[in-house]
DNA sequence: GCTCAACTATATCCTCAACAACTTTCCTCT
DNA sequence: AGAGGAAAGTTGTTGAGGATATAGTTGAGC
């Protein structure tokens, strides 16, 4: 019953998963460094960028993140103190306020975001062959859509609801 | 130059990475978290029951997690706390240090691991078709091997040496 | 209209980990 | 042998982020 249940390919499997990723990040999360970006002050940024108008409720994005409401608070103030970033109200729903990605914010994304896919690729996508990464894909897929939380979906219609001002 | 590029195929690439491993091992941790454990303890746990004599030096310990030393400090601090683990002297090398897993530690891990296997099964390995999984985990390893810091076989071979004693 | 529950953002408290400085011990070079 | 540097571990400080409480806002039911 001892050594060889530490050894299982249960464990193994989830040691491998847990190291690819870790490892990943931490080359991704590097060179964001230089640039005077955390891992998730970019992530804050890039969804705002890919949102309409460039803008999310601090809820919405606590949700598409992995952090609370509180973290998300604190990652917008220091965006906000650095200027890429600003916060607007909502006008349909006075308790909710925007995030808002600056020209300062989109400009600084776009120094970044050519790197960061060079980097991606390098360390991540370019390493596999075309189908063996679909084949990754989907199997992350998989394993994404089993352990996500809940529908997202609630939050995107609240989102676009507010957006009509 | 603006939308298209924060929807390139390398985002969601890594979007998709990143969702699967941060909600599986939100599961994990929350399945841990019953049994009083932090993710983070327990790999350290898990790392001296697989090691000859349920012992790591502190460093061979950083190496292995994502801590740094002074990380694993605090961790084995907590965990000595706890009469999980305890210290030892290395008599061969007086800076040195091992945590050795204390029998206590070791039933804990007996108590926990079945869950954390069914979890890991149910989550993650048992979604996917026996060779879906081989091939996820040969794609895994490839991401792992390049971007794996460096030799771990250094430290390695120095805690085999301190051991024979 | 009023009340109450749900929701949104923020403030406060606490845990945890990185970083840097420091102590002790070991090793190498002369 | 002794000096200088490298290595191992601990500790103070800093900062991020979760949990919870709080204040303001909305909407539904009466």
């Amino acid at each position: 019953m001892t050594e060889h249940l530490f050894d299982d390919r249960r464990i193994t499997a989830m040691g491998l998963f847990t190291e690819a990723f870790t490892g990943l990040t931490a080359r991704v999360s590097g060179q964001l460094a230089t640039h005077g970006l955390s891992l998730v002050e970019f992530e804050v940024l890039i969804r705002l960028a890919r949102s309409p108008r460039s803008q999310l409720r601090m809820t919405d994005l606590a949700a598409q993140t992995q952090l609370t409401t509180s973290g998300i608070t604190r990652v917008v103030d220091r965006l906000e103190r650095t200027g890429l970033v600003r916060r607007e109200a909502c006008p349909t729903d006075r308790r909710s306020s925007f995030a808002v990605l600056t020209d300062a914010g989109r400009t600084r994304m776009e120094e970044v975001l050519p790197g960061h896919l060079e980097l991606i690729e390098h360390w991540f996508t370019g390493r596999l062959m075309p189908d063996q990464l679909s084949q990754l894909l989907d199997s992350l897929r998989v394993v994404r859509d089993a352990v996500r939380p809940e529908a997202t979906s609630g939050a995107a219609r609240n989102a676009s609801e507010c957006e009509t001002r």
